[in-house]
DNA sequence: CCAAAGGTACGATTAAAATCGTACGATGCA
DNA sequence: TGCATCGTACGATTTTAATCGTACCTTTGG
C-alpha cells in the first residue's frame, strides 16, 4: 500500500530577485512576450535573452507564470496577483525584521526620512479611511 | 604605472538570509560566543556547529562582525547598528516593491489586516509626533 | 599526566540561483 | 528558393549561499 504525492509544491515560494524583476514587469505591462519583458529589463540591468527566456521559461513550470503557446510567440503572464504576492513578501519582511509589528516598521520607515511630507498626508489619510471603516 | 585597488567591497552588500538570523541574534544578546549564538539559531532552525562557526568566520572577513580573541571563546559582534542595516533593506524593500513609495507600503500594510487597533494608534502617534517636530 | 570536552581552522561539498551557448524550428522577403 | 531574422528548447556552466567533515589546539578534572 502506498500514498503517493504529487509534487505540488504548495509551500508559497517567494520569488527570487531575479523572478521578481520580470513579475514586475508583467504586472506593469499585463501579458507579455519574452523579447518585451527582455526589453523592459535590459532598461536597467543587463543579460543574455535567453537567460530571460529560460528564467520566464523555469517560472512557468513553477506555475508562477502562465503561458500562451497558441502563437509562435508565447505570451507569458503572472499567475499571481500583484497586491496577493507584494503582500505575501511585507508579510515575511514584518515577520522577519520587526518582530512582526508593523508599527515598528512604519516608525522606522518615517525616521528614515523615507517619507516626505506629502506621504505623510497620505498615510494619515488612511489611517483616518480604516478607522472610519473599523467603527 | 599601475593604480591599485584595495578590495574595500564598499559596495554595501545586503546580508543574506542566514546571515540576518546571526545578526539579529547579535543585536538582541550584544557581543557572544560562536556557541551562544549557534544555541540560539538553534531553537528555531537546525544547523551543524561548524555551520554556525563558518559562517560567523566568513562574516567577520566581510567586515559584518569584529571578534575579539584574547580568550580562546572568540567573542563576535555586529559592526553596523541594527537601525542602520535595517533601515538599509527596508529601504531597498521599499523600492523595490513599492517603487520607493513608503505610503504605498503602509498602504498594503494596513490593508493586509497585519495591523491590529493597538497598533493603528501607534502608527498614528508617530504620525502625530513627527508633525509635531517638524513644523 | 592525560583523556574528555569544547574550542577554532579550513578545504570540500551540496544546494540553489542565475547565466549562457548551441541547436534548431518558423517566418518573411529579396 | 534560400538566407537572414526571430523565436523556442534545453543541457551545461558559473556564481553565490549554505553546509559539513576532519584536523588539530586548549582547558580542565581526576
Amino acid at each position: 500500500m502506498y500514498l503517493i504525492f504529487i509534487a505540488m509544491s504548495s509551500e508559497k515560494a517567494e520569488p527570487t530577485k531575479a523572478e521578481l524583476d520580470i513579475l514586475t514587469i508583467l504586472w506593469k505591462n499585463g501579458p507579455s512576450t519574452v523579447r518585451f519583458v527582455h526589453d523592459q529589463l535590459n532598461t536597467f540591468k543587463e543579460v543574455n535573452y535567453t537567460t530571460t527566456l529560460k528564467q520566464m521559461q523555469l517560472m512557468a513550470e513553477k506555475g508562477m507564470l502562465s503561458r500562451d503557446e497558441r502563437s509562435m510567440k508565447h505570451v507569458y503572464e503572472a499567475v499571481e496577483e500583484e497586491q496577493k504576492t507584494k503582500g505575501l513578501l511585507l508579510d515575511r519582511f514584518v515577520d522577519h525584521l520587526y518582530g512582526g509589528s508593523a508599527s515598528n516598521l512604519v516608525m522606522q520607515l518615517l525616521d528614515n526620512k523615507k517619507a516626505s511630507k506629502a506621504e505623510l498626508d497620505e498615510i494619515r489619510a488612511v489611517l483616518d479611511q480604516l478607522e472610519k471603516g473599523n467603527s
